[in-house]
DNA sequence: CCGGTGATGGACT
DNA sequence: GTCCATCACCGGA
């Protein structure tokens, strides 16, 4: 096997939430089921710090829904919205905080057959998992996935794939949200890669 | 290519 | 009752 078949273990999610999701680019999610294996090489992820962000779910305190948060890393934060989609994050930094980077986009680099049956309304390949619920539902996550330990060897992993360099790297603000001691880019994505989600806006390189 | 909007259900006030 | 960390479709340009 291949060193980008390396499951990511506890302390890479363990880490700051910003530097994780950064580090999340290039990486591969991988979910088996029953109907087979679908993975994906993310694009983009969006970082939520927890208890203190407004546009988190933890941000009202620990309800029924938000406790996964609350719990260690590495484990999915899975969420239903618009009476229709899932969405999936994986709970990073220290136990407690309520961190998490929710995933956004990615590419389809195995199983595309198996997504494309589950995403039929996929006119082209790069819309396989082009937006969080696109992925979600390319991947075959819903409700049942809800607090998987990414790092325990399960049916969904984090594998480490092929990272990228910072060059490759853009931030972006979150809307809506201004921290006190400035503006905080909430979401990362790789330049100019075309399963990047739609709505994007002030894209920019680091550095 | 673009913007507007209906669908649809659960969490929380 | 209100608010969504959304998507797909439709009509206009």
């Amino acid at each position: 096997m291949g060193a980008g078949l390396t499951p990511l273990g506890r302390d890479f999610f363990a880490r700051d939430v910003l530097q994780v999701a950064r580090d999340l680019l290039g990486r591969t999610v991988r979910h088996r089921t029953p109907a087979g294996v679908v993975a994906v090489r993310l694009s983009e992820v969006e970082a939520y710090a927890g208890e203190s962000d407004p546009g988190s779910h933890a941000f009202r305190g620990r309800t029924p829904r938000t406790a996964v948060m609350f719990g260690p890393p590495g484990h999915a934060y899975v969420y239903f919205s618009y009476g229709m989609h899932w969405c999936v994050n994986l709970v990073c930094g220290s136990e407690g905080t309520a961190a998490a980077v929710l995933l956004r986009a990615g590419q389809v680099v195995e199983g595309v057959d198996l997504a494309r049956s589950r995403r039929v309304a996929a006119k082209r390949p790069v819309d396989l998992a082009r937006g969080p619920a696109r992925l979600t539902q390319a991947l075959g996550v819903a409700r049942e996935q809800g607090g998987a330990d990414v790092c325990a060897g399960g049916d969904l992993q984090v594998l480490a794939g092929s990272p990228v360099t910072d060059a490759e790297v853009a931030w972006g603000p979150r809307v809506g949200v201004s921290g006190p001691g400035g503006v905080t880019p909430w979401r990362v994505w790789i330049a100019d890669d075309p399963t990047v989600s739609a709505y994007r806006v002030g894209g920019r390189r680091t550095p």
